[in-house]
DNA sequence: CTGTAAACTGAAATTGAATATCAAGAGCAT
DNA sequence: ATGCTCTTGATATTCAATTTCAGTTTACAG
């Protein structure tokens, strides 16, 4: 699975005519081995805690070509922190949001999806993607 | 229709003690006569235009002030610029976004708004607000 | 192996949106 | 009017994100 998505990660390099580099290397393994939603700062401190001398810039400049090679998502909050998170194939999550802890819970729900496509052959429309997020509190920060 | 939206924001502001003031008037006026997904520098220029006065920082924050009444929504694109959209009473609508013409259809589902809920309480989460948008081709585009 | 052209990196500078500061000004109750 | 408090706006500041650019590394042809 995370060497899959290596390999896609070359394909899309190699296609684009990129080099092959250690610091993309690097931070490609850091991000397989997180979890959903890092930020970049977050991702950029945890490659800086094993010492390996990558700089802010490429951290920012490598996540962006995760997301153009399709392995990543870029995902906005409101707190100002660009967050990328897995696109993994074939599978859609939508996000529970909580505005109080910045938490984020994933949801999936076939009836939802399946509305969604009725309602966009009502109007025509030919859907490539979509994105849900439901704001509030959490079960945690709702009781505060 | 106008009218009732500046009557809604007297009856927040009064909750809230915030007073009455020239800027605030003049900046809602400008919003209420915008349409859709307005970013906070189009309206600053809008206001800026009509030779009123007003500064950079008071747009920013008045605006926050219009979401925070229900009056309009914080909406969060892919180009750094946060903008607004109006809050339509008692409506909410969701968004099918034409990747290629940039045009915006929008659309209301009484199911999907049901199933948010049961998703939101199996996770003992407090809805806030939400946002949907559906990416893709619109009727015209798909045919080119 | 080289040599070379092009891509890549990272420290530092820069940008740009958004917010904070704070003295001067304005709304509002008495 | 008086006084209290909210509001404003020029300016400074913050902070994420991008750009710059000189030095480095990669890929590849010869």
């Amino acid at each position: 699975m995370i060497l899959e998505k290596k390999k896609a990660f070359n394909d899309f390099a190699l296609s684009k005519g990129l080099r092959s580099t250690r610091q993309r290397d690097v931070i490609l393994d850091v991000f397989l081995s997180t979890h959903q939603h890092i930020s970049v700062e977050e991702l950029y401190l945890k490659i800086k805690s094993s010492n390996t001398g990558i700089g802010h810039a490429t951290v920012y400049r490598t996540l962006k070509l995760f997301a153009e090679s399709g392995l990543a998502r870029e995902i906005l909050l409101h707190d100002g922190q660009t967050r990328y998170e897995h696109v993994i194939a074939g599978e859609h999550h939508d996000h529970l949001v909580c505005t109080k802890c910045n938490s984020i819970v994933e949801f999936e729900d076939e009836t939802i999806e399946k509305l969604q496509k009725e309602i966009a052959a009502r109007h025509g429309f030919l859907i490539k993607s979509h994105k849900m997020e439901i704001y509030g509190y959490c079960a945690v920060c709702k009781q505060l």
